[in-house]
DNA sequence: TTATAATGACTGACCGGTCAGTCATAAAAG
DNA sequence: CTTTTATGACTGACCGGTCAGTCATTATAA
């Protein structure tokens, strides 16, 4: 006498990225609770036995969505190499991820608005707070470690060029949502170049430039 | 045989004034017509005497609060000094005056959601892409001055490092937004003299390094 | 049998937008 | 100066529609 046995995991995971394509489509608000069930293909009475609101529901959604970008990203930090190579691959993998999953961008900004204002603004602030703060720490480690071996310059200030990569990249991929024909790789590319030339140590820089 | 006449227009700035207010609080779909009618002091009714939507409501308020931002950064443009000045002038414009109008960032944000998914996309998502591609033109027309007169090197390229500053500004207050900790200015200060750094010519350089 | 999953009709609150009517005003008439 | 009247700004009750969330019922597997 047992009863019917479901994955409700494996199940909520389904569900979330059957939501994460009509949230990206019609924004939160937008979306009914209905489209989404329909999206997943299960009744909408089904949806609220494996999340106990809508917002719930998009909260999930997000985290799911969050998750693989952050275990790629963190993973380009791992590479070999000098800091600034680490730096180089920890930027161009995630415009890159960014840039090929761009029809998911929307879920970014709703959860930025949803942040912002409203009712949710206390939940899903909090969280955008110590996602920024956490992204700011490792991307500042990274160069608190270049100037640790001499290879980034003592009035480099990591918390300032940590917040500005970070929010470059955000910047850059809404520019990029407004006007495809960005071809935000190879900006980022050159723009980085730029950063590096000038944080790097004078002995560095005899090595890189010429001309 | 008249009544009393209003000066529409100056009446349609005062609401957006109060509307202002209330979507920050509330975001878009959260602010209801009846709560911008009564924020402004006049009845819905005669709100659809000034707007003739919701919609029109917001885009004349997002306008009045843009153009406001837009003139003061234009100024700074048109400081005097060389290139590497009018750009430190204008991001710090730009910067100090977000800083001090932070309350009103929810509005933005509300926009780029407004502008990403859903049935305003269309409308909405052109005036941003207008709006970037204008200010980039405009950072990057210094960028080239810089270049011109070779205060920059040869190998800058304008456009990449135009749209990661204006992108930069847009991810550096969203942080800020989250976690008003965050010294906004200095940590602009410092990033914007490493990337002055990096894209000065060799002359230059020589002058501002040493250590 | 029985415990659980799944369903979808239903509800009640909310909201954007409308409109018939009110009222203060000031021009015109006496 | 007083009365009449044309005007349009203003009001708020109202309507049609939408939607998050519920629950009585049915289906299913053990």
């Amino acid at each position: 006498m047992a009863p019917k046995i479901v994955d409700k995991d494996a199940r909520r995971l389904e569900i979330t990225r059957a939501a994460a394509e009509v949230f990206s489509l019609k924004g939160f608000q937008g979306a009914s609770v209905d489209d989404i069930a329909e999206a997943a293909g299960v009744s909408k009475g089904s949806l609220y036995g494996y999340f106990k609101s809508k917002e719930e529901i998009f909260y999930a959604t997000f985290q799911a969505y969050q998750a693989e970008l952050v275990q790629e990203c963190m993973q380009a930090m791992e590479s070999e190499g000098t800091a600034s190579d680490k730096l180089t691959a920890f930027l161009m993998v995630t415009v890159t991820s960014l840039h090929d999953h761009i029809e998911m961008f929307p879920l970014t900004l709703e959860l930025w608005a949803a942040a912002s204002s409203g009712p949710a603004r206390e939940r899903f602030g909090s969280v955008m707070e110590s996602l920024y703060r956490e992204f700011r720490g490792i991307t500042a480690g990274l160069i608190e470690l270049g100037k640790a071996i001499g290879e980034f310059r003592e009035d480099v200030e990591p918390e300032a060029v940590a917040a500005w990569l970070v929010g470059g990249l955000d910047g850059l991929m809404l520019q990029y949502w407004f006007d495809q024909t960005l071809d935000v790789r190879h900006l980022t590319e050159n723009f980085l170049e730029m950063v590096l030339r000038g944080i790097a140590t004078r002995t560095d820089l005899e090595g890189i430039i010429d001309v």
